[in-house]
DNA sequence: ACAAAACGCGAGCTACCGCTCACATTGCAG
DNA sequence: CTGCAATGTGAGCGGTAGCTCGCGTTTTGT
C-alpha cells in the first residue's frame, strides 16, 4: 500500500479519481513492457496508452524506473505472501510438505503473465539498488530459516541459515530460468517434483 | 573466434591492425560497462575510451548491443570450457569428484571481474534473443547430461535429461544470485561446499 | 611503383527521450 | 456557493543517443 520513499518522491494520491490514474498508469506500463521491453518502452507512450497525459504520469513517478520498480515491488510483495503463508501458517507441516507446498506455489505464481515476470525480472538487479530486493531476500531467507528452525528435529545441515540460502537460491534458480527461457515448462510437473525432491534430500535426514 | 552472422553484419578484420582495434574496442567497453552499467554506456563513450573513432567502431560492431553480445558469447564460451574440461577430460572421475571440480571452476570463473560479470548477465536474457544463449544452454545440459549417463552405476534419478537440467539450473541459480548480489561471498568455501553437497545428494544413489 | 582494398576518421544528422511548467478542470470543505 | 487544493493537460525544451557518410591514410598484391 504505501509506497517508497524513493522511487515516490511525488503526491501520492487521495482521491479515487487520482487512485485510478495511477492503477491505469501501472496498466499501462505493464502492457507497453510486455510489448517493447524495458528499453523501448518509454514515458510518453505509457502515457498515451494509459489515456491520460504525460503531465499526470509524472505527477505521480518521478521516473521510467520509479514505474518499473512499483512493478518489481508488488511483484516481490506476492511472492513474500506466497511464502509466509506456507512457511508461517503451515507451521505444524513437515519440511518435505512445506517445501513441495511452497514450490508448487512459487511456480503458480510466475505462470501469471510470464512475458511480463521476465521483463521485470530482467530489471530487478539494476533497479533494486539498495532496500527492495536486498530487504526482499533478507526477509525471505529469514523466514525458511526460522521454519527450518522449528523444524530443527528433520533437519540435517547444521547452519541452517546457510541451508535456507543454499535452498532458497537453487529454487530460485530453477524457477527464474524458466519463466526467462521456456515458461511454458512453468507446466512440467515432473520439473516441479525434481526440484522439490533435490531440495528435501538436501534438507531431511532420511537415515532415520 | 567467428563471430555470428546476426550481431556481426559489419566487415570482419583481416589485418592485424583492425584486429587490435577491435580488441581496444571490446576492452574498452568491458570498463564503461563497469563504470556506468549497461544503460548509461554509449557507443561514443566506448569509442573515446578506446582511442578509436566512433566510425571505426561502427565498422566492425552494428550497435551498441553487438558490442555486449559479443563479451556475452566470449563469457559462454569461457564457461563452456571449463564445463567440457572436467565433464570430458574427467572421464574416470566419480559424480561426485566431478561435480566438486565443475562447482569450484565456476564460481573460480565468476571471481573475475564480478562487476562486469553482473552487467553481462543482467543483459543475457535480453540479448541471447535466439540462438546464443539457448544453444549455450542446450550444449551445457547436454554435456552434463552426457557425463551422467556415463556414470549410470552412481546415478539415482532415472530421467537423466531432467536430472542434469535440474542440477544445472540450481548450481546457477546460487551461482548467479552471489555474482549479482554479494560478489565478495564468492570466496565462501562453505557456500560453494554446501551447494555441492546438495547437488551430489541429489545426484548419487548413497544407500550402497 | 601504384592501384585497389582495407582501415580509420569525426562532424554532424535524425530522432526521440525523459521531463517541466504554465495553465485548465474537477472535487471538497466550510 | 465559492474558493483553494488536488488533479489533469500537452506543447515543447534541453539534451543526448545511436549511427551515417564522405573522405583521408595505410596496407596489400602485383
Amino acid at each position: 500500500m504505501a509506497r517508497a520513499a524513493r522511487t515516490q518522491p511525488r503526491k501520492m494520491p487521495t482521491q479515487a479519481r487520482a487512485q485510478e490514474t495511477v492503477e491505469a498508469i501501472l496498466a499501462a506500463t505493464k502492457k507497453v513492457l510486455v510489448k517493447d521491453g524495458y528499453e523501448a518502452a518509454s514515458t510518453n507512450r505509457v502515457a498515451e496508452v494509459a489515456g491520460v497525459s504525460i503531465g499526470s504520469l509524472y505527477q505521480y513517478f518521478p521516473s521510467k524506473a520509479a514505474l518499473v520498480s512499483e512493478l518489481i515491488e508488488r511483484h516481490l510483495a506476492r511472492m513474500f505472501e506466497v511464502l509466509s503463508a506456507t512457511a508461517q501458517g503451515g507451521g505444524t507441516a513437515s519440511i518435505e510438505e512445506a517445501a513441495r507446498t511452497v514450490i508448487r506455489a512459487v511456480f503458480a505464481a510466475h505462470r501469471v503473465n510470464p512475458r511480463l515476470h521476465r521483463v521485470l525480472l530482467e530489471q530487478m538487479p539494476r533497479l533494486g539498488k539498495g532496500a527492495d530486493v536486498d530487504a526482499f531476500e533478507h526477509r525471505t531467507q529469514a523466514i525458511i530459516e526460522a521454519f527450518l528452525t522449528a523444524h530443527a528435529g528433520e533437519l540435517r545441515p547444521k547452519n541452517v541459515a546457510l541451508a535456507a540460502r543454499v535452498a532458497v537460491l537453487a529454487v530460485r534458480g530453477v524457477t527464474l530460468w524458466t519463466v526467462m527461457r521456456s515458461p511454458e515448462e512453468l507446466d512440467n510437473e515432473e520439473l516441479v517434483d525434481e526440484i522439490t525432491d533435490m531440495v528435501i534430500r538436501y534438507l531431511v535426514d532420511d537415515r532415520g
